[in-house]
DNA sequence: TTGAACGACAGACCATCGGTCGGTATAATA
DNA sequence: TATTATACCGACCGATGGTCTGTCGTTCAA
C-alpha cells in the first residue's frame, strides 16, 4: 500500500469513526483490530502511533461520547436563567429529547448501543458520562438546597441516583426500539411512559420537592414521538 | 498426563470452581482458558466436552451465582406469615446482611467482583439475578397492591428499580471496601448509610406507602458491621 | 465373554488476535 | 541543505480460544 499522511486530527477521528461503527455492529471483543485499521484504510503502525492499545481505543471512543452528550446539554448548562429546579428538569427532559427524537443515525446508534454484545462500550460510555455529569448534578443540587427549592441530606446520593435513573430510562427506549412487533413497542412505550413517572415521583421525594415539580416530559409525549419515528421508518421501508 | 475420569458433576464444578477464582482475581478477559483448565486440572478436551465455549463458563458461573443468591433468600420467599411488606423490607434487608456481614470468602468475593476487571462477569450474574429475581419481586408487589398495601401504576416497573437499588447499593459497598485508608472508608460509610435512606424514601413514595414503611435496616447498622468487620481484619493483620 | 456404542478425556494442532519492531517516507526545523 | 521529529508501513511474534483426531474405560445386549 502507498504511504498516506493525513492530518493527524482527521486521522484520529477515522479510526475513531470507524472503531465506532464496528464496535457497535460486532461489539467491542469481537470486532478485532485488523478490521477496524482496515477499514479506516490506515495501517498497523498508524494505529498504535494514535492508540497504545486497542483498550485505549475504546477509552477514547467513550470519551468522544460523552463529550458530545455534555456538549447537548450545554445550553442548559449555560441558561443564567434557570433556578436549579428549571435546570435539573432542562436537563433530564433534554437527554430524553435527545434520545427519543434525535437525528436517525444517532437512533441507531442507541438500537445497538443496547445489544449485550456492547456491555463493554455502553459501560465504558457511561462511566465517561457518569464522571463528567455528575459533578455539575451535584453542582445544581447543591445550589438547590442552599437556594432552598431542594431539600435533601445527601447531594451526591441523589445525583448518583439521578444518573442511575438516566442510564434505566435509555434501557427501557432501547427495549422499545429493538421490540420486533408493533404490539412488543407499544406495551414498551407503555412501560417507559410508566417508568418515566415513577422516576419524576422518586425525585420529587428525594428532593423534598412538592408532586409534579420534576417533570421529565408531558404524559404521552414518548408515545407521539415514537409513533412519529414508526411513520418515518416505514415510509423509508416502502 | 495420566488419564483421569471423574463424576461430571464434580469436573463441571471444578471447572467452575477455579474459573471463579481466576475469572475474580485476574478478570474474565485476561484469565486465560488454559489457565482456567490447568488450574482445574483437566484437559482441554475435557473442558470443551462441559462448556461449548469460554463464554458459557461464564454464562454458567453467572448462573450458578444467581441460584445461590436465591437460595439465600429463599427462607423470606416461603415464610408464609409474611405479608407483602414484610417479604419486601426481608428481601432487601437479607440482600443487604448478605453483603454486609456475611462470610469472609464471600466478603471477599464482593471486593473483587467490582473491580473494572470484573465488569463482563458482574454484569452477567446481574443480568441472571433480574431473571430470577424480577418474577419474584413482581409477585410481591402485585399481591401487595391487590391487598391495599401498595399503591402503585406499574409493578414492572417498580420491580426494576427495587433491583436497581440493589445493584447500586452493591456498587456503594463495593466502594466502602475497596477504600483504602480508614478515612475513606468512614466516608465511604456515610455514603452507604445516606443511599439506604434515600432509596428507603423513594421506595415509598412509588409504592404509596406512609414514610418509613419500607426499612432496610436500622440506621447506624452499616457502620456497626463495617466497623465490627474492621476490627476482625486488623486482628487477623498482627 | 465378547464387542459395539458411548461418554469422558487427552493433547496436538490451527487460525487469528492484540501487540511489537525495525524501517521508511514526509514535514518541520536549523 | 542537513538533521531531527513525525507519521506511517507491514512483517512478525507469542498467546489465545477453539477444533479435531483419537484413546481409554464403562455399559450392556447378544
Amino acid at each position: 500500500m502507498p504511504r498516506v499522511i493525513k492530518h493527524p486530527e482527521i486521522r484520529r477521528e477515522e479510526l475513531l469513526d470507524h472503531a465506532q461503527a464496528l464496535f457497535l455492529t460486532l461489539g467491542y471483543e469481537k470486532a478485532s483490530l485488523n478490521e477496524v485499521i482496515t477499514a479506516a484504510g490506515a495501517s498497523k503502525g498508524a494505529f498504535y502511533h494514535y492508540f497504545p492499545s486497542k483498550e485505549a481505543l475504546l477509552e477514547a471512543l467513550a470519551e468522544r461520547f460523552a463529550r458530545q452528550a455534555l456538549a447537548g446539554v450545554q445550553d442548559v448548562l449555560d441558561d443564567p436563567g434557570l433556578d436549579p429546579l428549571g435546570r435539573l428538569n432542562g436537563l433530564l427532559a433534554q437527554s430524553r429529547r435527545a434520545k427519543i427524537d434525535t437525528a436517525p443515525e444517532a437512533w441507531a446508534l442507541f438500537e445497538t448501543l443496547f445489544r449485550p454484545d456492547n456491555l463493554v462500550l455502553f459501560y465504558r460510555i457511561n462511566l465517561a458520562a457518569s464522571a463528567s455529569f455528575s459533578p455539575l448534578l451535584v453542582k445544581i443540587i447543591r445550589q438547590g438546597v442552599e437556594d432552598g427549592t431542594f431539600r435533601t441530606f445527601d447531594p451526591e446520593g441523589v445525583a448518583d441516583i439521578v444518573m442511575q435513573f438516566g442510564m434505566a430510562t435509555q434501557g427501557v427506549i432501547a427495549k422499545a426500539i429493538a421490540g420486533g412487533s408493533d404490539a412488543d413497542m407499544d406495551v414498551a412505550i407503555e412501560a417507559l411512559e410508566n417508568r418515566v413517572r415513577l422516576y419524576e415521583i422518586a425525585l420529587d421525594r428525594i428532593l423534598g420537592l412538592p408532586d409534579g415539580s420534576i417533570c421529565i416530559g408531558e404524559p404521552g409525549y414518548v408515545r407521539a414521538a415514537m409513533t412519529a419515528r414508526r411513520r418515518t421508518n416505514s415510509g423509508k421501508a416502502q
